[in-house]
DNA sequence: ATTAGCACTCAACACCAACGAGTGCTAATC
DNA sequence: GATTAGCACTCGTTGGTGTTGAGTGCTAAT
């Protein structure tokens, strides 16, 4: 609050106590901080500087005997104002690296080993979510009979990205019908977006659908809401069992929300918005998801070519260290940008 | 051990503290049995009979001056001879139905909407395998260009699971080139299964490749191999927060191990094998996996026509509603069996 | 064979004192 | 005027103690 213009000692105080709180997690004294960091003041100035900086929201007490944590107003001010940029260790890199290019991955598999290496490099639970599919175009679809009433649908798309459905219809298809007609809508389709495919473009589609087939007109009108109400945006969740190890969960009555919320990918979705900037860090009250108040969210956003954004993200308390988390999440989402670009493009 | 010859009167007693402890999670005590249950016993009476059931491993004492609560032994006793067959209530079976059959649903979905209805049901963890494929055969086979040295192969069986793998090549493929050579191998496998494609037909065939297309030769191969290592078998789970309900998870530390069975797909691949007996128990000790050696694991196979067997299967505590989990595991193999040959057979 | 009676065990709970980490304030010091 | 030493005070944590009560095993009476 106030003006952010915290003096140089208040600030190299705050970052000492962040840092000790959340390497400890346990609430930091003066005296702890007189001793460990060696700022040549006493005690008793730093517990001077402490109160106000609790007056104004940086920090707060448990009760009344205790140290002091930061707030959430804390760790904002310490991210935005503190933070030393670090770098990945050469080991992560090399790491990262030999894992992600162990053997050649499919899309899918790509983003459950980037979840699986983050988790593991981080030790919080990662989340990523496929590419948001807007911008994504078609590569192929092809139709397959399945039974008399149903049609299997199977789209790959320009990301290599593969989605299937099954579409009701009213007449029995033959096997190579539905193939001359996957050829027409491949012929007709390639390289649209699904975008474009459900504005204003579907009309003109539709018209020399009725003409090519008057029987499919109707099936692949039904398509078209399938594939729009599909649920192509997955989130892969890799490594929730290292909340566990933190502290601030080893009441399962704190953990049971998070565990709720790990097992909706919808809410999980939420958190992984693409947004404009790079990197985005939610702490703690900045969340909206009630479950995780006290945790904090780093995002990354990454980019297939320029079609597709989908985001990498971590969870954690937020009590995390927010320069290494950063460090890697960046990373990865940059690097698997470009692994995805290579796979997927042209 | 020794004879299963448990007299009426223990037998009714071991049911009796087994009821009771399942409902209450606490030890029961001979007081508590004769006021609830009136067998026409006294308390001292009750008492004896106990300290014998203990002596032959039916119950254990947590501590010299506890109640009583069934060992492994003690379970499975119970659940091999005084196990009541419980049905299934009517509001259960049309729940089931109506959230089962809401739309037109692929496989995998239907198999993740059962896995929600069976967490829902028994307030457990949920677990369901997909179909081993060994018997499935082919149903259309699709080669799409990625990139320059990347092939995407789609595969679609009879059971309708889409499968997708990429296939490094040599040489750069058109999209037309490989279409004519997706109609060919369509033509040569539709109907075969992937057992008999890997076993002796594969040589035959492989020959019959060489003479067609002399390039496609060996990234066939890579694409078998592929196939058979892909991860085609899948195990969905759902409502694995359901288990923090349970007293015997209060401690964070109970409950990690779990949490890291839960998360690794191989592991719960294990749990839910198939096997000729319709419906299995796993009680305790019985359960390979240490992670849950206090746990009980009810499985039963599902079937689809007579090619597929998938298994579903719930996860508690030893201490479970064995008739009640019974009947809904059953019923619901059956049931989603059923479903799945008619979506997926001709 | 059953049961009433009784002494005994032991986890759970409440209570209490001692401890110590940490604070805020005041007065002395630089 | 800013810093710091000193000190009284707060309050969660730890460990010891006594009480309670559910439950047992054994013995003797029914």
């Amino acid at each position: 609050m106030a003006s952010d213009a915290l003096n140089e000692r208040k600030r190299i105080i705050l970052r000492a106590v962040t840092d000790d709180y959340i390497s400890s997690a346990e609430p930091v004294g003066s005296r702890t901080i007189a001793r460990k960091y060696n700022l040549g003041l006493s005690p008793a100035t730093i517990r001077n500087e402490m109160a106000d900086l609790e007056e104004e929201g940086y920090l707060q007490q448990p009760h009344t005997s205790a140290g002091r944590i930061p707030s959430d107003q804390g760790y904002r001010y310490y991210v935005d104002s503190l933070l030393a940029h670090k770098t990945l260790s050469p080991q992560d890199l090399i790491e990262i690296h030999r894992e992600m290019e162990r053997r050649q991955l499919g899309m899918e598999e790509l983003l459950q080993q980037a979840g699986k290496i983050l988790a593991q490099l981080t030790r919080y639970p990662a989340m990523i979510s496929t590419p948001q599919q807007q911008k994504v175009s078609f590569r192929h679809v092809q139709l397959v009979p399945l039974n008399e009433k149903n049609v299997m649908v199977v789209v790959i798309t320009d990301t290599g990205m593969v989605e299937n459905q099954i579409l009701p219809t009213e007449v029995e298809w033959t096997y190579d019908e539905l193939d001359r007609i996957s050829k027409w809508i491949n012929h007709r389709l390639r390289g649209i977006t699904l975008e474009e495919l459900t504005g204003k473009r579907w009309n003109e589609i539709r018209l020399d659908i009725e003409i090519e087939d008057h029987n499919f007109h109707h099936a692949l009108g039904i398509l078209l809401d399938a594939l729009a109400n599909s649920r192509r945006d997955r989130v892969y969740l890799d490594g929730a069992a290292n909340i566990l190890e933190q502290p601030e969960f080893r009441e399962v009555e704190r953990f049971k929300p998070l565990m709720g919320l790990f097992e909706t990918e919808d809410v999980l979705r939420k958190l992984l918005k693409p947004n404009d900037k790079g990197v985005t860090i939610r702490i703690g009250y900045e969340n909206e998801q009630e479950a995780i108040k006290e945790c904090s969210v780093v995002t990354a956003n990454y980019r297939i070519g320029d079609n597709a954004v989908g985001v990498v993200g971590v969870l954690g308390p937020t009590r995390m260290d927010y320069g290494k988390i950063l460090a890697i999440v960046e990373y990865m989402s940059k690097y698997l940008g470009k692994l995805l670009t290579d796979v997927g493009n042209k």
